[in-house]
DNA sequence: CGCTCGCCGTCTAGACGGCGAGCGGTGCGCTAGT
């Protein structure tokens, strides 16, 4: 294996292969320590803004560290990337392989061998290869030092439902001997981080967190009453903001119109969505990337792998789901450090679709299925078996497990076979895996009264948003339309402008803070303001809380000290 | 939860309103048929 071993110290080590290898003369803030506790063998979750060389995070230790790098990645567009990124680069010590659907069997066969005999350092895979027992078999041969998990906040926010394998990585590190974990994401809230470092089987793990703050964005909510006049402000204020810019719709029907409108006005306009040809979502990719496109009206399937400096707006025509996915989308405008707009246009009725997406609920009878068939079974049955005549996809029957698994109801062992560890019978495990996702969909809709929140505060919006992710607001801001309306002469304590953190008062419980509620159990402190603080329980969701009331009834307590 | 679409009835012979059903977002991997 082409493992380096220069001398001296970790932190000399990791920049001379920096230097040597890929060229980087300079490592940016919170790079080297995650890179160091990497090398130091240590799990590590960064959050780190796209553009801030979060690859490089694993990209450099995996070559100090013996053995070939797994790379757990959402998109095989996205695998491609970043396979040919790291062939682009010419080093014979960084070349990188992919193991996908997309290929034939003789180029995987091609790509397990090139990483058997050493001559590729980088192996990318989907979640869902990562869930298949011949695979984690071939890979535990390999022995693996490192995993790498990119676009992380994928483990939480598909992991749930949409892609359930995403909650079997964790099953297939403890497989592989507990490889280093590495979990990388631009965009998590704390509750999320815990979510995914949980997920993930992460051990004490050191978390690197840039800051969120981005002052170039300008940060506007636009209300609306009536659909058309919506409709119409979206259509003229993309049409008259500086280009290029982004529209994020909420159905694909929605993308088609605002792209038509647009055109018809003379703009270079194109709609995106999952439900076009994979050479339509390619030529608009490709051409919105160069330059070629003034405006892309896209669902939530266009974004992630872009990475465009000179993006000028970003615009909702409805709200998203969360303020996880609203930050995200709005981070792809201003990466030029250039002002840049992110604008919400608000109507309440338009929560309603974000309120059913998060209602999806789990099948009663496939959870009852499948906790019956594994305790039939009396060993460990592997995922395979248990699809064979289930009569659902592998998709719901991975959630399922999953379900039963969180409920306390089944375990995942060393051989990747599941089997019945609760005290009940199955159709009481069903119902215990049923209130977990019953849980998570209260979550889920709490998470859309948060964007309701954003939408309708008449403080500061970046103070908000920063309040979410668990970080302080800084003591001015000059960006967001709420400050820019009440003017920094007036600003005033109370008012939504120039109010100086100092003047808030000490809060018992800062954000971030792991908290345990009397009735609603263990949660995370999202945001505190004077008299109140918001906390994301586990089970209850966000629920806003009087700091009076919590101090006369000791309704909370620090989630690490003893009841 | 809210919007769209198609059907049906109505008041007057082509169009309009009311009503209920159906649909809405993210991608992997695989299979069947060319």
């Amino acid at each position: 294996m082409p493992h380096r071993q220069p001398p001296g110290e970790p932190g000399d080590r990791l920049r001379a292969t920096a230097r040597e290898v890929f060229g980087w003369t300079d490592l940016r803030p919170g790079q080297l320590p995650a890179m160091e506790a990497v090398l130091a063998g240590r799990d590590t979750l960064v959050v780190m803004p796209t553009g801030a060389g979060k690859s490089a995070v694993y990209q450099v230790p995996a070559l100090l560290v013996p053995g070939p790098t797994v790379v757990v990645s959402p998109l095989i567009s996205l695998q491609r990337d970043q396979v040919a990124g790291l062939l682009g680069r010419g080093s014979p010590d960084a070349l990188a392989v992919a193991v996908n659907s997309a290929q034939n069997a003789r180029e995987t066969e091609a790509a397990w061998r090139a990483v058997r005999h050493g001559d590729a350092e980088f192996l990318f895979l989907a979640p869902e290869q990562l869930a298949r027992d011949d695979v984690v078999e071939r890979l535990a041969r390999l022995g693996p030092r490192l995993l790498v998990v990119d676009e992380a906040q994928c483990v939480s926010t598909w992991g749930h439902d949409f892609r359930p394998e995403y909650r079997r990585v964790g099953a297939a590190v403890e497989r592989l001997g507990h490889p280093v974990v590495l979990a990388l994401t631009a965009t998590a809230a704390p509750p999320v981080r815990h979510d995914i470092a949980a997920s993930l089987g992460m051990r004490d793990p050191l978390q690197v967190v840039a800051g969120f703050d981005r002052p170039n964005l300008f940060l506007e909510v636009r209300r609306f009453l009536d659909d058309a006049d919506k409709r119409r402000a979206v259509v003229e204020s993309a049409a008259a903001g500086p280009k290029p810019g982004l529209v994020y719709a909420a159905t694909r029907r929605d993308t088609e119109a605002y792209a038509a409108e647009l055109t018809g006005l003379g703009l270079s306009a194109a709609a995106y969505h999952a439900g076009l040809r994979a050479a339509e979502r390619r030529r608009v990719h490709d051409a919105f990337l160069g330059g070629g496109l003034d405006v892309v009206a896209a669902t939530s399937a266009f974004g992630m792998g872009i990475d465009k400096p000179d993006v000028r707006f970003v615009l909702h025509a409805s709200v998203p789901g969360s303020l996880d996915e609203y930050y995200q989308e709005i981070g792809r405008a201003g990466r030029d450090g250039r002002p840049a707009a992110a604008v919400l246009m608000y109507r309440t009725e338009d929560l309603g679709l974000r309120r059913f997406f998060a209602s999806v609920t789990p099948y009663p009878e496939v959870l009852a299925e499948v906790a019956r068939r594994v305790r039939a079974a009396g060993g460990p049955v592997p995922l395979a078996r248990l699809r064979e005549g289930a009569g659902v996809g592998p998709g719901r029957l991975t959630a399922a497990v999953n379900l039963l698994e969180q409920a306390g109801e089944l375990e995942t062992g060393r051989g990747g076979g599941v089997r019945a560890v609760g005290a009940h019978g199955p159709e009481e495990a069903a119902a215990l895996a049923a209130a977990v996702a019953e849980d998570r969909r209260r979550l889920e809709r709490s998470r859309v009264e948060m964007v309701r929140g954003y939408a309708e505060t008449t403080g500061c919006r970046r103070r908000f948003l920063l309040g979410y992710f668990g970080e302080a607001a800084p003591g001015r801001c000059t960006a967001c339309d709420t400050c820019a309306a009440s003017g920094s002469a007036s600003a005033a304590a109370s008012g939504p402008a120039g109010e100086a953190p100092a003047a808030a008062p000490a809060a018992p419980f800062p954000p971030g803070a792991r908290v345990v509620h009397r009735a609603w159990g263990p949660g995370a402190v999202m945001r505190t303001e004077e008299d109140r603080l918001t906390v994301l329980f586990e089970t209850a969701g966000y629920r806003t809380l009087s700091l009076a009331a919590v101090a006369e009834h000791g309704l909370l307590r620090p989630e690490d000290a003893d009841p």
